[in-house]
DNA sequence: ATTCAATTGATATTTAATCTCAATTTCAGT
DNA sequence: ACTGAAATTGAGATTAAATATCAATTGAAT
C-alpha cells in the first residue's frame, strides 16, 4: 500500500522509482519503531542491498515529503530520528524523568488546536512533536 | 536575578565562577530571542570578550543544567537552538524546515488539554516541548 | 600566600549530513 | 524493444556542529 503512495508521489513530481528507492521504502516499512538514517543505511548493507549513504538520505527526504515517514526531531546525541507513520495513528509521548517509561497518547483536541494555530500564523504545518516530561504513576509517589 | 541563580548552582556543584562563564551568562541575558551556540560565540568575540568556542559550549550546558536556559530544538539547518527562559512565560514553537525561522505561540487550550491528558494517564506533567515543523509564510510558496 | 582541583583555549577529532560530477538507469515516446 | 533526454546513483570530498585533548592557567578555600 505504501508502495502505491510513494509511486504516486514520485509520478506527480516527475521522479523515478529506482531500485534503491524501492529498497529503502521496503526497509523502512519492514520494522516498527524509531530509526536514524545511519541505522537504516547499515540495515540495508547488512541485507546485502547496495544503496549508498547519499541515496538513503535522499530517499528519506522524499519519504518525509510524501507523508509516509515523519521526522521525530528529538535526538540529544546522534542524528535525526524518524519513524514511518503511514497506516499508523499519530501519537505524542509522555516520558518519565525517573524511569524513562514512555506513554503514548493521542488527543483530537490537541491536533485541531495545533491546526488552528498554524492557520493563525500562516504556517504550513507538516509534522510536530509533543513531549511531556514528568513522573509516571509509579515514580510520582517517590517524588513528593 | 540570574547571576545569583547561576552562582548558587555552581556553588552547589563545587564549580567556579570564571570570567568566561560570567561573560557568557551576561551575553545570553543581554538580548531576547533565540540563538545558536555559534552566534553566541561570535557575539562575544565582537564585543572583544575573550572566550573560546569550547568555553561557550561548555557554559551553555551549565546554563541549561541550572534551568536558566532551555534547548528549544535542533534546527533543520545549523546548530541547536537555545533561549534563556528564566523570568519568561512558557511558549511553544513552530520551526520552518527551509529557512529556520521560528514563530513563538501560546495556546491556553493546548495547555489545558495537556493537563487533562496527564490526569487521564495518572502522569504528573512537569514540563513539555511542542515543536511544529513545516514551512513559513515565505517559504511555503517555494514548496508547492 | 599557598595549594590544588577546576578551567581555559588552541587545535585535533568526531559525526551527521550534504555536495560533486562522471557513469548509469529509468521511462516516455516512438 | 529501441532510443534519448532527464533523473539518479555512488564514491569520496566537503561542510558544519559539537566534543575531546591536555598543558598552562586561574579561582577560591584554607
Amino acid at each position: 500500500m505504501e508502495n502505491k503512495v510513494f509511486r504516486n508521489f514520485l509520478g506527480k513530481k516527475g521522479l523515478k522509482l529506482t531500485k534503491e528507492r524501492t529498497a529503502v521504502l521496503k526497509e523502512v516499512f519492514s520494522f516498527h519503531g524509531h530509526f536514524e538514517p545511519e541505522h537504516l543505511y547499515f540495515r540495508l548493507r547488512d541485507r546485502g542491498v547496495k544503496a549508498s549513504r547519499a541515496s538513503v538520505y535522499r530517499t528519506l527526504h522524499l519519504l518525509v515529503e510524501s507523508g509516509l515517514v515523519e521526522k521525530i526531531a528529538r535526538s540529544g546525541k546522534g542524528g535525526n530520528i524518524y519513524e514511518h507513520t503511514y497506516g499508523h495513528h499519530h501519537h505524542d509521548h509522555m516520558i518519565c524523568e525517573d524511569c524513562g517509561h514512555i506513554i503514548e497518547f493521542y488527543s483530537e483536541g490537541l491536533e485541531s488546536i495545533q491546526e488552528q494555530v498554524c492557520i493563525d500564523n500562516n504556517f504550513r504545518g507538516i509534522s510536530h512533536t509533543l513531549e511531556i516530561r514528568g513522573y509516571c504513576e509509579t515514580c510520582r509517589e517517590l517524588k513528593p
